[in-house]
DNA sequence: AAAATAGTGTCTTTAAGACAATATAAA
DNA sequence: TTTATATTGTCTTAAAGACACTATTTT
């Protein structure tokens, strides 16, 4: 028996969040898990977590960032018997609202910290997987620009640093960030437009550019 | 079928080596390939990576680190139908030899360079797992002090630094790594013995410290 | 003009890179 | 004394941390 589950991040309202949706059966019936399903018959496992993707989110698999986290194999993990999971973390720009998958289930945004918080608000050993996701995006934005990946195609400096700031559970001087930003060859592209809205100067606008690494990396204060 | 996979790494000759089984029967007969076997019923994976480990080199599961590097699940990876692998990455000391295991087949250390650069040499899709496997090690080695892990329990400075040379292939200054390695708090203590035997100045003797994580880290060169 | 937000300049501190000389042993 | 290996000292350079001011808009 072998599952594969998806750990679907996004930034919203300041805050890490996941895409978990509402279980109508047992076992765990109306707790909160990790969208996912069973593996296809000569299926890969990466288009089994595309196609997982594209059911619960209407989201193209292409666009978005899409790694494999680990698998789960406890014995005991799933009460029904013997279930392994492939778990794969994705990280998706904002999304309006999470749009109701072609399964039945109901599925919404969830602070990661709240639900961490709590004890047993998920099924299965999905807490543990979860932790594990946030820790692996924690350190994707170390070393890669993968941060843009959570914005808009077009975003100022601002929220690309609220990117970094609500993952990383800190605040980030301005300046020092903005250097490190524009100081990395290919990171951020500025667009040659200033945002027009509310009160206050405009800002740049800037688009990804073409690097995937950074070199040095931007590491988070402290040593953890 | 869920298959459990071993890619254990260890220094030896100034060259990272990985842990080769000889197939005994179809498919890929005689080629070479990482250990590895079924899961059975109600193992949890880290067990039954254990287990492997044990059969294969006889080596304690325990002392030695371990930890899962990735699960590969081409449809077409085994040409006997669909089998799904989970792979553990295991460091080692140098072994004096790899003992027999309790398989049939004869266990053997090979270069990796020497593996690598070769086509058709391994099995199934194992040198892309080896790829990973390494780039994984090399990785381990820039942000934790798991190279302690390939030496013995005591060493001296220059084979902690012939450890990363061997990983990394490339030449360290011999100056600047140890002004890493001990300014590192907890990273090695020093033993109050000094190396007897050939000519030139004995050696300082070291062991590995508490320390398991390396802040800031020991970046490699060049932004890979 | 006041309020709000964006952006920049520069000094200090830390750590890595580069380089050459000294120390301690065996032969 | 020669050879072999280990170890240490210091200058330079790169990058992060800390800090306060200027710029551009709306109301």
């Amino acid at each position: 028996m072998l599952t594969v589950d998806l750990a679907i991040l996004t930034v919203g309202d300041e805050a890490l969040q996941i895409l978990l949706v509402e279980r109508g059966s047992e076992p765990f019936r109306g707790q909160l898990a990790l969208p996912g399903g069973f593996l296809r018959d000569q299926e890969d496992l990466l288009d089994a977590a595309q196609r997982e993707l594209r059911e619960e989110t209407n989201l193209d698999g292409a666009r978005l960032h899409l790694e494999q986290l680990g698998t789960y194999g406890r014995p005991e993990r799933d009460p029904r018997g013997r279930v392994v999971t492939v778990v794969y973390l994705a990280i998706a720009p904002n999304l309006p609202t999470p749009v109701a998958g072609t399964d039945a289930a109901a599925a919404r945004w969830a602070e990661v910290d709240k639900v961490l918080g709590r004890q047993d608000v998920l099924a299965f050993d999905h807490a543990e997987i979860l932790d594990e996701a946030v820790e692996r995006a924690r350190a994707l934005l170390e070393h890669t620009t993968l941060a843009t990946t959570f914005c808009q195609e077009v975003f100022t400096m601002g929220e690309l640093r609220g990117v970094y700031e609500a993952v990383w559970s800190m605040r980030l001087d301005p300046r020092n960030f903005s250097r490190k930003v524009t100081q990395t060859q290919g990171f951020v592209e500025p667009v040659g437009k200033v945002k027009s809205g509310g009160p206050g100067r405009p800002a740049q606008h800037y688009r990804a550019g073409p690097a995937t690494v950074l070199y040095p990396p931007m590491l988070r204060a402290g040593g953890r």
